[in-house]
DNA sequence: CTAACTAAGACGCAAATCGCATATAAGTCA
DNA sequence: TGACTTATATGCGATTTGCGTCTTAGTTAG
């Protein structure tokens, strides 16, 4: 360690150092597309505009901490998958000042993105409209999913687009070999709720047969003996991840 | 935004922030196994201790900037692969103080290995001891590969065992769907070659026929005609990335 | 009580992929 | 020229995958 290092870490304010923040993609679906919750900004900058929840992090907390804490904050819900999904650092992000953000992405089933929707005022529903295939990437949109005008394109704030798309992008790489796609579903759910989370976050249409036969091979899966209700048709079995949540 | 985030924004200093480092797994290959170039700390915290290279990250420049820095700077060396691993954000990392610290993984064709080496006085080469198999993880070792006490155990500083271990986590995750494994090779290569590294990462051997094959319906590779020199059996076809570097 | 309807779940089979043993090719060297 | 070594090709059984279709278990209409 240079002395330079040395002295910055004994005079903090001697060596200026970026602001740190964690932004949260609230991941969940709606009508079959993945969705996100999103925040109005009222003020300059960007004021208008669309952006994650997020907050500066404080001292004496780690980054994951930080991370449930604007989940609790800003979306009043707990106790869901949260993973760290990549640090941007770019120099512009933020017009007034250097602001490096680690960005989470979290999970959110259902009845939890419900939840938040209806006891978060500020919060709205946004479809997150894909426009490549498999693993591309590149830019995605944000379709207002709210009130009135369904399928607007929401401006959105700093970087946030290209926060959205790599959540994309990182949770159809994951979905085949591990088992996140379970964080979006109830404890309880049917093997065709399965396809529809793997089918809404991959974009595409999976043959039932294979899908069924690939994920109990899996493992992950165990029945719970029960079976769905409220069909007018034959109701599936319902089954649970084996795996602690 | 809150009045706290917003006055936070326009008077640093009014608000404390994590001190921002980058460290990077310098990543190549040695014997068959891989390896990684690290710092003895001369001073406290961890004297005595190994450590990845690092700095603290400039108000003027970007993550991947800094990590390009600390690649000249610390390595000698530039122009290799290199992308973002992981941010660490533990509160004791650094018992003097707050630091966050963004890893990056350089990949190291065995000349760059070998330059950084000898250019850089201070660095020394270590393999990486891995006591796991697949993407099972836990901790790994690092284990002296230099001059006299070749195979002793190098105590290593801060968090910078698990940063060396989520840099083979990651690696191994990737190796088979990217091509990541051409940024540890030369330009020009050979199949046997690219399965040694491929075998290197894994830990494990892998079936020939099936290896090349794999490799050659992917398409990422291209012959170049010629063949490699100084054999003395049957020399073997160079390939190259058909991906621009 | 029965037949129509719907989606769950099972089955069959061809195509693709993979692991592995073995054969052939192309160099060097004695 | 033949031994030697590794590259490269080939053959084949086992496993996995994609996909159409059949059967099953419920509800609903008549």
């Amino acid at each position: 360690m240079s002395e330079t290092d040395f002295l910055a870490g004994y005079d903090p304010g001697a060596y200026p150092r970026p602001s740190l923040t964690v932004d949260l993609v609230l991941l969940g679906l709606r009508d079959g597309r993945p969705a996100t919750l999103l925040l109005k900004r009222a003020q300059q900058p960007h004021a208008g505009r669309w952006a994650l929840p997020g907050s500066f992090v404080a001292l004496d907390e780690t980054l994951d901490a930080a991370a449930e804490r604007v989940l609790r904050e800003k979306a009043g819900i707990s106790g869901i998958h949260i993973e760290q999904l990549y640090t941007f650092g770019g120099l512009d992000r933020d017009p007034r000042m250097r602001v490096v953000s680690v960005a989470y992405l979290a999970l959110l089933p259902e009845p939890a993105f419900a939840e938040a929707l209806a006891g978060m005022p500020g919060l709205s529903a946004a479809i997150i409209a894909v426009p490549w295939s498999g693993e591309a990437g590149g830019p995605v949109a944000a379709l207002s999913a709210d009130g009135r005008r369904t399928g607007e394109t929401l401006p959105l704030a700093f970087d946030h687009a290209d926060i959205l798309a790599l959540a994309i992008l990182r949770l159809r790489g994951k979905l085949d070999y591990s088992d996140v796609a379970f964080a979006l579903l109830p404890e309880h759910f049917t093997l065709r709720q399965l396809q529809d989370v793997h089918e809404a976050i991959l974009g595409t249409r999976l043959n039932k047969p294979a899908f069924r036969r690939r994920m109990l091979d899996r493992g992950w899966l165990e029945p719970t003996g029960s079976r769905e209700a409220g069909t007018s048709f034959r109701p599936a079995e319902l089954y649970r991840s084996r795996n602690p949540r």
